[in-house]
DNA sequence: GCGATCAGCGCG
DNA sequence: CTTCGTGCTGATCGC
């Protein structure tokens, strides 16, 4: 191989000759670990599928690539093509390349810790059911519950009873068990996929850890990171937020972290263009308060009975929940309320934001005559669903249409920002270095000669990679690990 | 001994 | 029946 390489080289170096291939980001991190650059425009097959939808065979690639790019131009979609998917390609392979570092001795100290605290709470869990058992096992920690304990199944699986948190949670009123089991599992998750499991990816040479970045994954266009996962690192819980300490810059440098706010509340805006929603981003309001203020006005009866703090609470979980798609129903669960009291907040909302309401409703019909939605920069999700015998197909073809394009757009525009970011990098040959990219956010491990010209650079990059009839608005910080951000 | 599936749970 | 998109772990099942 080494002499192949050597042979090719010329032709790889050349960034006249274009490259085509299958997974070509796997390609050029091979070839960057030999210190061999691979230039030229690139046509990946695999990439042309994802985009495209079109599953193309053909006996040489050459007949592949020219059909595959008829139909990228027939779907208007070679912009995101050519210029967003192939060169963010490039900009993966360097983000795989660069890792993360992360503390091994933190780990390992957490590790421990963690051990004497399960071995503690197991323990109890013993005591309190009155026999050893796997606490692991849904099926035994079911029998001890609902059959020896006697105590209600609130919920069902295919298979039994559920004993999920939410099931926990309820049946903690009536004994201590649940209770312990709840804190176990946590304890469980952070030892087993975090401490343990990321130590065990620390690569030996580098000391630091290579996750796979995935191009041709989920149905909206986001990334998906596999080999460890990095971009579900705990934080909503204080003992979860630990591990984010382990994740640290290189000697000497400093974590940068940049994180476009509220960025699907604001797509939602820009593809409905509803007046309270835009008039909200344009006076740069806390979009909770605001929506909290237009759904339960002052003088209506029915804002009485809730402190501010509630009607925030309630109108953030509307928020959420109208790019989902969800119905009184799961609103109620969520706020835990009656679906008569959720169905009423969700008709407040829609009388209020005329044009979000119209715009789900033409996004449905658009959906169902075509058979796709699509984000702002061309991007395609199929919905087959919505011509299904199955009631429940449909409904959830619905969600998916209204999702989607929130969902996609966003990864459109985070997209186009690495891509440019990384453009900005090379022009100014800057050795600082993009490590994760988090759905919305991203993370650099920065030199500090290069912090100040980042800070503002990278936070303009990311505002103005696609224009949106709101104000996009990014929030930089920066520390000494992942969890200490400001 | 190994892959597939399920339940559960971490993130945006 | 009822909220979108992911990936990982441990238990269990069937080959």
């Amino acid at each position: 191989i080494k002499e192949n390489i050597d042979k090719f080289q010329n032709i790889l170096a050349d960034e006249k000759i274009e490259k085509y291939g299958f997974n070509l980001k796997e390609k050029i991190v091979q070839l960057k670990m030999k210190n061999v650059e691979l230039k030229g425009n690139l046509f990946d097959i695999a990439i042309a599928r994802y985009v495209t939808g079109h599953n193309i065979f053909k006996k040489d690639i050459f007949s592949m690539v020219e059909e595959y790019r008829r139909i990228l131009k027939e779907n208007n979609q070679e912009y995101l093509f050519y210029k967003v998917e192939m060169p963010l390609t490039e900009v993966l392979a360097w983000m795989e390349i660069n890792g993360i570092r992360v503390d091994v001795e933190y780990l390992k100290n957490l590790s421990r810790q963690l051990s004497g605290e399960i071995k503690i709470l197991e323990d109890k869990i013993y005591k309190e059911a009155g026999e050893v058992f796997n606490i692991n096992s849904h099926q035994q920690l079911s029998k001890i519950l609902f059959e020896k304990m006697k105590l209600p199944p609130v919920k069902k699986t295919k298979t039994g009873f559920s004993t999920e948190n939410s099931v926990l949670e309820e049946l903690s009123k009536l004994h201590p068990l649940p209770k312990l089991i709840l804190q176990y599992r946590e304890l469980h998750k952070l030892k087993s996929t975090y401490v343990d499991g990321l130590l065990s990816y620390v690569n030996k040479e580098t000391g630091k850890i290579h996750p796979t970045f995935n191009q041709i994954i989920t149905a909206t266009g986001r990334l998906s990171c596999s080999n460890p996962n990095l971009q579900n690192i705990p934080i909503r819980t204080e003992k979860g937020s630990m591990i984010r300490k382990a994740f640290c810059p290189s000697d000497n440098n400093i974590f940068y972290s940049f994180d476009y706010s509220q960025i699907d509340l604001r797509i939602l805006a820009h593809l409905s263009e509803d007046e309270k929603l835009m008039e909200a981003f344009f006076n740069d309001k806390d979009i909770h308060t605001e929506t909290a203020q237009i759904i339960f006005p002052p003088d209506s009866l029915f804002s009485s009975g809730y402190t501010d703090k509630e009607k925030r609470r309630i109108a953030k979980t509307i928020n959420f929940g109208i790019i989902y798609g969800m119905s009184p129903y799961g609103l109620s669960k969520e706020l835990n309320i009656t679906p008569e009291e959720a169905k009423v907040f969700i008709n407040s909302y829609f009388e209020k934001f005329k044009g979000v309401k119209k715009y789900i409703e033409k996004i449905i019909k658009e959906a169902e005559k075509n058979g796709y939605v699509s984000t702002i920069l061309g991007r395609r999700r199929y919905i087959p669903e919505l011509k299904s015998e199955d009631k429940n197909q449909r409904e959830f073809g619905k969600r998916v249409a209204i999702n989607m394009p929130v969902q996609g757009s966003a990864a459109d525009m985070i997209k186009v920002a690495m891509n440019n970011i990384y453009e900005y990098f090379r022009k100014r040959k800057l050795k600082s270095k993009l490590v994760l990219q988090i759905h919305d956010e991203l993370l650099f491990d920065v030199y500090p000669e290069e912090e100040e010209e980042i800070r503002e650079n990278v936070k303009k990059l990311m505002e103005n990679a696609i224009k949106l009839k709101v104000p996009v608005k990014v929030e930089v910080k920066k520390g000494p690990n992942y969890l200490e951000l400001e």
